[in-house]
DNA sequence: AAGCGGCACAACCGCTGTGAC
DNA sequence: TGTCACAGCGGTTGTGCCGCT
C-alpha cells in the first residue's frame, strides 16, 4: 500500500495563486507561523490549496526579503561555483545568495546562466582551437592529429572565476569567503569520517580550491579533480551507471561528481541528457592516452572523464611546471585505474 | 493582425530525509 | 526495527508574455 496522499487531490485548488489566497495566507502566517504543519494549514485558513503548495508559495513569494529576478554578476559567479562545486543543490546555492529562493536560482541557471555560459564557451572555442593547433604544431611538427573533441570541447568551467584550477591562483569571486565558509560547513558531508577501510571511496574533502586557508587540511582542486575521477573509476568498475546517479559509494562525492558530470555534459558537450558512454569521448582518451586506437568498453565511459580532465588542466598549469600528474591524487587516480 | 516559437517564471510532482511512535 | 507522516528538495511541466515572421 502506497502512502496517503498529503491531502485531497479533488478538493484541492491548483494553478496560479489569487492575490486574495496570497493575503490570506500571508496574513495568517505573519500572524501566527505555520505552526510546524504545512498540512493542517490551509484547512485552518480556508484555504483550498495542498499544504506543499502553502510552502512553497511562501517560501518562494510570500516570505519578507525575497529579491525576484536581476541576478548580479557576483551572483552569477557564486552560482556557478557553487554548481560546480556541490551540483544542482539549489537549497544550498540559495543560502549564499540571500533573498534568493532556490526555485529562483534553478529556474535562472535552466533558463539563462546555462546558456549565458554556453555562448561564452562556444566562442572561446574557436580560439583556443586555433591556439592548440599551433602549440602542438610547435611541438612535434608534422606528427600530430587534432582530435576535434580535443581541442574544440575544452570545458568552460576552467575558467571560472572561483573555481581555481591551480593551486596557488588567487579566487577572485569577491564572496569566496562565505563560499569557503559554506564549503567548509559542508565538510561534514565531503569529509568521510564513516570511510570503511579498503572501501573505494575517496576521501572528498572541500571542493573548491581553498588550499590558502589556515583552518583545515583542504584538497587542492587538483586532488579534487583527481578524486573525483577515481571515485568515477572505482565506480565504473563494478557498473555501468551513469552520472546524475546517487552513487552510495560516498553520498557526498557523488553531489560533487554529478556537479561536475551535469556542467560537463551541458558545457562541454551541449548535452543535457545523461552521457552515453559510447563514441563520446572517443578521441579525448586518445590524446591524454597517448593512444591512437579506438576506445575499449572499459574505458568508454567513466574512465573517459580523466582525460577530459587532463587537457583542460594541463593548459592551465602551463608548459614546463610540475603538472598535476605529480599530485597524490592523480597517482591514486593511477593506482585505482590500474585495478 | 494572426500565428508561431522561444523564454521566463510559477507551480506541481514525486522522491528522499527525518523524526515520532 | 519498522512504519508512518511530514518537510524539504530537485526535476519537470504549465502558462503567460514577448518578439519575430
Amino acid at each position: 500500500m502506497g502512502r496517503a496522499p498529503c491531502c485531497d487531490k479533488a478538493n484541492v485548488k491548483k494553478g496560479p495563486w489569487s492575490p486574495e489566497e496570497d493575503a490570506k495566507l500571508k496574513t495568517y502566517i505573519e500572524k501566527n507561523g505555520t505552526g510546524g504543519n504545512w498540512i493542517a494549514l490551509p484547512q485552518k485558513i480556508g484555504l483550498k490549496r495542498c499544504g506543499k503548495s502553502c510552502r512553497l508559495r511562501w517560501l518562494n513569494y510570500l516570505r519578507p526579503n525575497i529579491k525576484h529576478g536581476g541576478f548580479s554578476e557576483e551572483e552569477d559567479n557564486i552560482i556557478c561555483s557553487l554548481y560546480i562545486s556541490i551540483g544542482s543543490r539549489w537549497s544550498v546555492i540559495a543560502t549564499q545568495l540571500p533573498g534568493r529562493t532556490d526555485n529562483d536560482i534553478k529556474n535562472y541557471w535552466n533558463t539563462r546562466l546555462k546558456k549565458k555560459l554556453l555562448g561564452k564557451q562556444r566562442k572561446e572555442q574557436q580560439a583556443r582551437r586555433a591556439n592548440y593547433v599551433k602549440q602542438e604544431m610547435k611541438r612535434e611538427p608534422g606528427i600530430f592529429v587534432v582530435p576535434d573533441q580535443a581541442v574544440g570541447r575544452n570545458p568552460y568551467w576552467a575558467e571560472l572565476p572561483a573555481v581555481s584550477v591551480h593551486p596557488n591562483q588567487d579566487p577572485d569571486i569577491k564572496d569566496q569567503a562565505s563560499i569557503k565558509k559554506l564549503l567548509i560547513k559542508l565538510g561534514g558531508r565531503f569529509g568521510d569520517d564513516g570511510q570503511q577501510p579498503g572501501s573505494n571511496s575517496i576521501n572528498f574533502q572541500y571542493p573548491l580550491d581553498i588550499s590558502t586557508a589556515q583552518d583545515g587540511p583542504y584538497e587542492t582542486s587538483m586532488n579534487m579533480f583527481a578524486s573525483s575521477t577515481s571515485t568515477m573509476n572505482s565506480i565504473n568498475s563494478t557498473g555501468s551507471q551513469l552520472p546524475n546517479t546517487h552513487y552510495d559509494v560516498n553520498g557526498s562525492a557523488s553531489n560533487v561528481l554529478q556537479g561536475y558530470n551535469s556542467l560537463l555534459n551541458e558545457l562541454v558537450y551541449g548535452n543535457p541528457q545523461q552521457l552515453d558512454g559510447s563514441g563520446s569521448f572517443y578521441g579525448i582518451e586518445d590524446i591524454a592516452n597517448g593512444s591512437t586506437g579506438t576506445s575499449s568498453a572499459e574505458s568508454s565511459s567513466w574512465g573517459d572523464i580523466n582525460s577530459l580532465v587532463y587537457p583542460s588542466i594541463i593548459s592551465n598549469y602551463g608548459v614546463g611546471q610540475q603538472g598535476p600528474l605529480q599530485d597524490s591524487g592523480f597517482e591514486e587516480l593511477r593506482y585505482l585505474g590500474s585495478q
